[in-house]
RNA sequence: GACUCGGUAGCUCAGCUGGUAGAGCACAACACUUUUAAUGUUGGGGUCCUGGGUUCGAACCCCAGCCGGGUCACCA
């Protein structure tokens, strides 16, 4: 491995450290008391404490320096005289411990006393140090100066996103957004529990993917000899906990669809699923901008979230629209009773790109998609989807072709869903065959399996139940104003770094050749490497073993590819 | 997947018309006992993403690739 100028110095100073009898990292526990926060808050003038942290920055002025120590909960200062820590002759523990030993971004522990300093600031006055835990790798250092603006910034987010250890160490607002993230998963879960729903969990590896239309990942159980899916959604196992006789059941479900990844889409994510017998999703609306205020307000300390440009107020009630208003607002066309023929036209028009695999359902979503979506700012609940995009809903209790079926909408974006669930088993069956129907004809969104065993829980009587979705990532962006998914997710997906392989001069020469052209024949490679039998034999197994290149054999002939 | 921008020291970035690779922070050395983006002096540190090509000469131009950001498409 190669190490950095400052790498080396670092591992040096370990062997420095161990020389004075200093152990890097000691295996005994510190005894702190205090964090930098309650000494803060709780400070009274030579007050004994006990801090640990990391060493984030030092103001050496000869026989005193000035540092700067971080927990869990910010920053103090901490103020090093050495005449303090070494009242004797021997000024070693200062002089070079201290000064030349440490680094910034070192755990240390610190006991000392509290004081003011001429300019005011509550500071730590260390009577003895102990080094923690010694760090090899410089930190990137932010400076925030007097007008708060920050130099040399950890901002790369490649790098962030990497290496979110480093992120969370020197990026104090990206910690705060985990915090809300933390406290919203909190404020829902107890939301729920006050109301006696009852958490619980379901399996994420599934015979059938089901309860959405997503591609799934795909794996494969070894003693089984099956392939199991990794859930795209936990509905149909919930509403299974429904049929068992619970009244209200949720989940905070890690889902995994195998599709694309921007800044709205990470591959595996959570949403929130709760199901609540007897009720619909009149009820639901309702239940749904409670939570939702109840959630910002605890998460916030407000209803009001500044997203980009925007300002909303999640404080209950919301609008309520239906998706037919919806349509004749912002396009003026009137899409009941349509036939599918009369909404192409109409989307054509629109300027919408439409095929044939496009049933009325999917029509009506796109001219929603494209002219409505955007416009609904503030929450708002669209209602009554077509029938044939919500195969898990019951049908509109006043028009047939509808479903009991709601979105929330905020700055033109979705974060839940929610039915009046489908509990007859028959209309059930009908529905998961016509996505059949619908995946035969070409559509790739409509649901290609029939969860047999859905249904026979269905036939033994589901009570009425409504349903909510929550993408937990999606409103947790709008709460902390992030246009991205990847900064409210501790560890997004990131593709492999690509690790440098070492290869010697042989193998390289094998390789540049199999780079230009792979897969090759491997005679073929063999001659034009132009090596003796022996080194070409030892170059190609080199290059093999380290997982560059792969021979296989097809037929007669073998083909060697780059990897 | 398409388009576009980027990849230079540990971090943030500059680098002109193709002509010996730079700054700030960090690091090392010295000075400095109430500073706070501490300060002053000195010094070290580079696979300029990778591989080809053009050229007397490439961080810079061309081609291919890798990684990332953004926009769009896809994604109930």
């Amino acid at each position: 491995m190669q190490l950095s100028e400052q790498e080396l110095i670092r591992r040096k100073k370990l062997e420095d450290l161990r020389t004075l009898g200093v152990e890097p990292y000691p295996a005994a526990l510190y005894p702190v008391n205090h964090t930098s926060k309650k000494a803060k808050n709780e400070y009274e003038e030579g007050k004994q404490v006990i801090i640990a942290g990391r060493l984030m920055s030092a103001r050496i002025q000869g026989k005193a320096s000035f540092a700067e120590l971080q927990d869990s909960e910010g920053r103090i200062q901490v103020y090093f005289n050495r005449d303090e820590i070494c009242p004797g002759d021997d000024k070693t523990k200062y002089n070079d411990i201290f000064k030349k030993l440490i680094d910034l971004g070192d755990f240390i522990g610190i006991e000392g006393e509290l004081f003011t300093t001429q300019v005011g600031e509550k500071t730590v006055m260390v009577k003895d140090f102990t080094l923690l835990s010694k760090t090899l790798r410089p930190l990137p250092l932010p400076k925030t100066d007097a007008d708060g603006n920050i130099h040399d910034g950890f901002t790369d987010p490649e790098l962030r996103y990497r290496m979110r250890y480093v992120d969370l160490v020197v990026n104090p607002q990206v910690k705060d957004v985990f915090v809300k993230r933390t406290k919203l998963f909190t404020a829902m879960r107890n939301f729920f529990n006050d109301k006696g729903y009852f958490e619980v969990e379901t399996p994420v590896l599934q015979p059938i993917p089901g309860g959405a239309a997503a591609r799934p990942f795909i794996t494969h159980h070894n003693s089984l000899d099956i392939p199991l899916y990794m859930r795209i959604a936990n509905e149909l196992y919930l509403k299974r906990l429904i049929v068992g006789g619970f009244d209200g059941v949720y989940e905070f479900s890690k889902n995994f669809r195998n599709e694309g990844m921007d800044r709205t889409h990470n591959p595996e994510f959570t949403a929130m699923e709760i199901y609540v017998a007897y009720k619909d999703y009149n009820w639901m609306m309702e239940f749904t901008e409670n939570l939702l205020e109840y959630c910002a307000t605890q998460v916030n300390g407000t209803t009001e979230a500044t997203f980009g440009e925007h300002k909303v107020d999640f404080k209950a009630p919301y609008a309520r629209v239906t998706m037919t208003d919806a349509i004749k607002q912002f396009t003026g066309f009137d899409i009941t009773g349509k036939t599918e023929d009369e909404l192409r036209a109409a989307a054509v028009e629109m300027g919408i790109e439409v095929d044939d695999t496009m049933g009325k359902g999917k029509l009506i979503d796109e001219m929603f998609g494209e002219k409505c979506e955007g416009n609904f700012i503030q929450p708002t609940f669209i209602t009554d989807y077509p029938k044939d995009m919500s195969p898990l809903c019951k049908a509109h209790r006043d028009n047939p072709e509808l479903t009991e079926r709601f979105e929330l909408m905020v700055c033109g974006k979705e974060i839940a869903n929610a039915y009046s669930e489908l509990n007859d088993p028959i209309d059930q069956r009908e529905r998961f065959e016509a996505q059949l129907a619908l995946a035969a004809r070409g559509d790739v969104e409509a649901t290609e399996f029939i969860d047999q065993d859905f249904l026979r829980a269905l036939e033994f009587g589901m009570p009425p139940t409504s349903g909510l979705g929550i993408g937990m990532d999606r409103l947790i962006m709008f709460l902390t104003n992030n246009q991205s998914i990847q900064e409210v997710l501790f560890f997004p997906q990131m593709k492999p770094e690509k690790k440098q392989v070492e290869l010697n001069d042989d193998e390289k020469v094998v390789f540049e050749i199999l780079k230009k052209q792979t897969p090759i024949a491997l005679p073929t490679l063999k001659e034009a490497a132009g090596l003796s039998n022996k080194k070409w034999d030892k170059a190609i197994k080199g290059l093999t073993a380290k997982k560059v290149a792969k021979v296989e054999k097809t037929g007669d002939d073998l083909i060697v590819t780059a990897l």
